[in-house]
DNA sequence: AGTTTGACTGGAG
DNA sequence: CCTCCAGCCAAAC
């Protein structure tokens, strides 16, 4: 096992993990953020390794148009269930629910 | 080691 | 909203 390829797993985790209810971000956002922006396919391929059976949120992760993910049941209905906005075309509202690191305190004002 | 595919992105038609 | 194209990079074949 490359231990590489293990960070890159882990860091995937974490910053799904760390996506707080009724928020998304996209494939490439995850990529940039854990260092790899031009790695957006292989977030997904490596969230499709992970799977929803380890108890990260993958599905709060959707592509840049906010699409839901083509290889998948039922996502899409799992997003609107924890409050995320979806447009009437079925795609998730970017403008309201894309996530920034940092920013989700802003209301302590 | 070369080719194909894909849970991507952004733009063009 | 749809498909197609070019760029991108890792995994699978």
């Amino acid at each position: 096992m490359k231990p590489e390829a293990s960070e890159f797993i882990q860091a995937v985790k974490d910053v799904v993990s760390a996506i707080p209810v009724g928020k998304v971000l996209t494939y490439g956002d995850v990529a940039a953020l854990i260092g790899y922006p031009s790695h957006a396919r292989m977030v997904g391929h490596t969230l499709a390794a992970i799977g929803i059976d380890t108890g990260v949120p993958c599905q709060r992760v959707v592509n840049s148009q906010g699409r839901t993910a083509p290889h998948w049941h039922g996502q899409s209905a799992m997003l609107r269930k924890e409050g995320v906005l979806f447009r009437k075309n079925g795609l998730v509202d970017m403008a309201r629910c894309r996530w920034c690191p940092g920013a989700d305190y802003a209301d302590l004002s």
